[in-house]
DNA sequence: TAGGATATTATGGTATGCCAAAACGTCGGT
DNA sequence: ACCGACGTTTTGGCATACCATAATATCCTA
């Protein structure tokens, strides 16, 4: 028993932290439905914490969109109206158009390998019918582009408002064909970056979100509200 | 004395929700400065409130990103970084060219007529030398741009951006010569919206923004952090 | 049985308390 | 003068309590 093994290890986080990271992935997991009452005290016996640790997850999920409050109702789990979510991809389209670009005009061949890779983890979760899989590595793959496209503020932008069409997307990842149409598009992309064409990778990108956009418009055409 | 003025009122906002609003405010109106420590018990002193309603309103700001938490010691009001700044318009760009091509796709005359009172109103603040006045219209007509425009994701979006970044707005509306160059394209940005062209309204709605950045880029190469 | 009145319970808004850790101030030794 | 140890104060994390209002259940009457 050296020096070390006598350190206390101190809680990288709060329980605070741990809550609202619980939580958000619950409701992006659709644990909690959309619409669905958030009640306080039921979340406080889940989580095991107290009304204060609630109160001030809900504060944030709020601000995120993730959790509405109307008046003297209490707080739900946010509806994305059809519209909404429409808009969402059209926003996502011109931002992951933008970090695209930016990315083939930087011309980092490392870059350009990472997202391959990453591309590349997509298809392996596509042919192994691992859905969950291919959502969080299609996650990877974008937290990949803006980072090396020095975006941080989009992919925040970014990342939270793919939150709340979590249901959606999890929804087209499953349309027919999708398996073979969505990583050749997003081939498209990494083969625009790694040659440097930023016009062709922001068009690619824009396509990619655009033909996803089709199909979340088609699903929501069957069935109204995610 | 009839029946309605025996009617109790009940306030509007809840304790919290107005305490939000009034740190939002003074976050943005800078009587807090990037960096500065919040202390808890002392905005509850400011405030009159409770340390409880002072931790909720702090998680609202966090999420919004004008408060920062950072490890073990407490918030600060957010530092947004000259890089952070520059994508912030970068953003801005494209998402205001999204919400102005929209609204010129849209031939809608009762529009442009609002969005050229607003700019009216920005001239007239400039006129006046009323500097928060500019500020405040101009947000106005961007709400307006972007309402009109049917886009209130990417105005929730836009909105929360701006405010992160209004220091350096407070800035570039004072550098000589904004007053004249700013209304001019803002202008453009109008009559493209009245003339129906999309394309042009897009084009308008970025160089206007893509000047502030410039703007701003000199700026920050002077005084960095805002 | 249906509807209204009343009682009870649930819930959100808000304040307060406790405690551990961080920050700061003081003192003594070199 | 500087540094380290120690004591004190400040501060954030977290829990609990109180209360008014909203929601629900129960009871009584027509």
């Amino acid at each position: 028993m050296d020096e070390r093994s006598l350190r206390v290890e101190r809680p990288e986080k709060t329980l605070r932290e741990l809550a609202l990271e619980r939580m958000r992935d619950a409701i992006i997991a659709s644990h909690f439905k959309p619409g669905e009452r958030l009640v306080e005290r039921d979340l406080c016996m889940q989580l095991g914490v107290s009304r204060t640790i609630v109160r001030e997850v809900l504060r944030h999920l709020e601000s995120e969109g993730l959790v509405a409050t109307a008046g003297t109702r209490g707080p739900v789990v946010a509806v994305t109206t059809p519209e909404q979510a429409l808009q969402i991809y059209e926003i996502r389209g011109v931002l992951e158009g933008m970090a695209a670009r930016a990315c083939a005009e930087k011309g980092d061949a490392k870059l350009a390998a990472t997202l391959q890779a990453a591309l590349d983890r997509i298809k392996s979760a596509y042919g192994r019918r691992r859905m969950d899989l291919v959502l969080d590595e299609t996650t990877e793959f974008y937290r990949v582009l803006f980072v090396g496209a020095e975006r941080d503020v989009a992919w925040g932008i970014v990342n939270s408002l793919t939150a709340r069409i979590n249901r959606l997307r999890s929804m087209t990842i499953r349309t027919p064909g999708r398996d073979i149409d969505g990583p050749t598009q997003m081939q498209r992309i990494v083969d625009a970056i790694r040659d440097g064409h930023g016009e062709g990778a922001y068009h690619a990108a824009q396509e990619h979100v655009g033909i996803a956009s089709s199909l979340a418009r088609a699903l929501l055409a069957d069935t109204p509200a995610a």
